[in-house]
RNA sequence: CGGGGCGUAGCGCAGUCCGGCAGCGCGCAGCGUUCGGGACGCUGAGGUCGGAGGUUCGAAUCCUCUCGCCCCGACCA
């Protein structure tokens, strides 16, 4: 591709409302142009990157045996209504009706498209198991689309599904996919890891997310160094501080004036904060649900919504704290009613804790769960951080940011039950088809690595999902320095080299920050010097040096080069 | 949904408080000088000041409504 024809131009300035690097720079180098709120056009350049990062998704989805179809992005608000997702799921699923005032919704993903299929198009055990596949785009009208292609509102996901006739297949069609993902991955350069997810509302039995590492990650994840545990933090479980053989002492009520925060107690009173109850208020519908956790630790609402079995959990208001004779600041479970009491384990394996005294200006030393107040569930409701202990070997764990870029998960039968889609097996019995379903976030991932290989100057991309392998620059205007280049981009685009060819007009500085901004890994650069010396310089992007090597030769030079950099990408996948 | 902020040339911004010629930088076009890390000079094009209504002799500026966008939180594959 030659630049000077080359549509959309590279900005020196990047729109005010950019904050993560790949946002800025991707803007930056003209591969993609903000259209609202979570929805971008890709420009050529940025376009090139995403076809390559499907291409090495279609070739590895291939590899497991998926077969690549496309489903409809518009779907008939009837299938969402069969599997209940219609009434489950919020305002991020967009509903309209067409002409015919026929209720539709755009596609968030597609199981309910995959389910209809099997209906009619699988009856039988010889037909199973398959994986089907499709890259396509999807709509969620998420409540805040920000970080360029990391988080918008439409995007392209390969999304897969996996059919098969009992658990045994589903296990070795998830493993398929885990086997696909890694190479996936590998091949994309990302520094990733797949960790424990939640379930959520999809009611499978297991879920994993692939998770790559980034300071802007909206994840965090808990991992024990010794490899043996690694999970999102909405999951993440740790080992429980140990049961405390403390003699319980007489409760005892203690003045404590304008200490209304946690933390304000402790200090006050001169404990830890591991000594002292905490109370946090939930409402799961209309139910009131009273949690106490240890004053160090805080509640993983996706653990209590799970434990509760509560589709929606809002924090409660003041009012309605105070209806169960709770007092906000001074608040234990004692003597409190109407609510569900939750503790957790860290309460219940702590004995004379400091809690409220459900009376302004006053806690109580020497509460204990049992003798002083009863609990509902006592559970893992806390939230692991750095340092807790891995549950697998009891080495403290560190926490990282990630941005997840795919998931696998097992769905069963939820999808395929609600929709009648059964086979029969040998002996003429029905069944319900076994389901997976499969994602992974294309202009994610390649954001995600514009995260992950970046300077100040600009992109490095990895060589399998860069635009171009070789940004060749004319540097001067002298005819034979650009009848060179023009000769050098003809000989290496015949031998299959892609090559983006600055030809513009431009001083050198323009041509050298414009290569370094889109971040193709190998730079040519032919100008009067290295032209009267009958060479060619190069330079990688990930390095700081130039070499000068000789024309003679330079074509098989390059592509044994390219040869080489592809490479580290293939043998680790 | 709650809180905060911003909409002025393609991009980045000033001007708004205190009403009175719509500006600056980058980019863009032409000419000239320059040419190995985002050059310089001259000339020029480019604006419903997000939109609607109101106040006023006069509104980018004040008032009301509205739309869009961003940030924090809530929520969420």
């Amino acid at each position: 591709m030659r630049m000077a024809k080359l549509f959309g131009r590279t900005v020196r300035e990047v729109p005010a409302d950019a904050e993560f690097p790949s946002h800025q720079l991707m803007v930056r180098a003209a591969m993609i142009r903000p259209l609202g709120a979570g929805i971008y056009s890709l420009m050529p350049l940025g376009y090139r990157v995403i076809r390559k990062v499907e291409a090495i998704i279609r070739e590895e989805m291939d590899r497991i045996g998926g077969q690549e179809m496309l489903m409809p992005f518009v779907h008939p608000a009837e299938i969402w209504k069969e599997t209940d997702r219609y009434y489950l799921v919020g305002p991020e699923l967009t509903r309209f009706k067409d002409r015919g005032s026929r209720e539709m919704v755009l596609a968030m993903t597609h199981e309910e498209v995959v389910a209809d299929l099997l209906r009619t198009d699988v009856n039988s055990y010889k037909q199973l198991p398959q994986i089907v596949y499709h890259l396509q785009s999807k709509w969620r009208d998420e409540p805040r689309a920000r970080g360029g292609l990391i988080r918008v509102r439409e995007f392209t996901m390969k999304d897969s599904y996996s059919l098969d006739m009992d658990e045994a297949g589903l296990d070795e069609s998830y493993r398929a996919h885990e086997v696909a993902y890694n190479r996936i991955f590998n091949r994309f350069g990302l520094d990733f890891i797949k960790v424990g997810a939640d379930v959520g509302m999809m009611g499978g039995s297991k879920s994993e997310e692939y998770m790559a590492f980034s300071p802007m990650g909206e994840d965090t994840i808990l991992i024990c160094e010794n490899g043996d545990y690694a999970a999102n933090r909405e999951v993440a479980v740790f080992q429980s501080f140990p049961q405390s053989d403390e003699e319980m002492l007489p409760l005892e009520e203690v003045e404590t004036p304008n200490a209304s925060t946690i933390q304000g107690v402790a200090d006050y009173l001169n404990v830890p904060l591991s000594h002292t109850a905490k109370a946090v208020f939930f409402m799961a519908g209309e139910q009131f649900v009273f949690v106490v956790i240890r004053g160090d630790l805080d509640v993983n609402e996706t653990k209590l919504r799970n434990l509760l079995d509560a589709g929606d959990l809002v924090p409660a208001t003041a009012e309605q704290i105070a209806a169960v004779g709770a007092v906000a600041g001074y608040a234990s479970p004692i003597g409190v009613h109407d609510a569900t009491v939750v503790v957790d384990q860290s309460v219940a394996n702590a004995r004379n804790l400091v809690a409220g005294a459900n009376k302004h200006g006053y806690h109580v030393i020497n509460s204990n769960v049992g003798r002083d107040y009863e609990a509902d569930y006592i559970a893992d409701i806390s939230a692991a951080t750095a340092g807790h202990l891995c549950p697998n070997c009891g080495q403290p764990m560190i926490a990282r940011r990630a941005i997840e870029i795919g998931n696998i998960f097992k769905l069963g039968t939820r999808f395929t039950e609600a929709m009648g889609a059964t086979y029969l097996d040998q002996n003429g019995k029905s069944h319900p088809v076994v389901m997976g379903s499969y994602g992974i976030g294309v202009g994610r991932s390649a954001a995600t690595a514009v995260e992950q290989y970046h300077d100040d100057r600009g992109i490095k991309w990895p060589i399998t999902i860069a635009p171009f392998h070789v940004s060749l620059l004319s540097i001067g205007k002298d005819a034979d320095v650009l009848e060179a280049c023009d000769a050098l981009y003809d000989s290496l685009t015949a031998s299959g080299v892609e090559v983006l060819y600055d030809d513009r007009n431009e001083r050198p500085g323009v041509k050298f920050n414009d290569a370094d901004l889109i971040g193709n890994p190998i730079r040519l650069s032919i100008s009067r010097k290295t032209l009267d010396a009958d060479e060619v310089e190069l330079r990688l992007r990930t390095d700081d040096q130039s070499i000068n090597v000789p024309q003679e030769g330079i074509v098989p030079h390059i592509r044994q080069l390219i040869d080489g950099l592809m490479a580290e990408y293939v043998s680790l996948a």
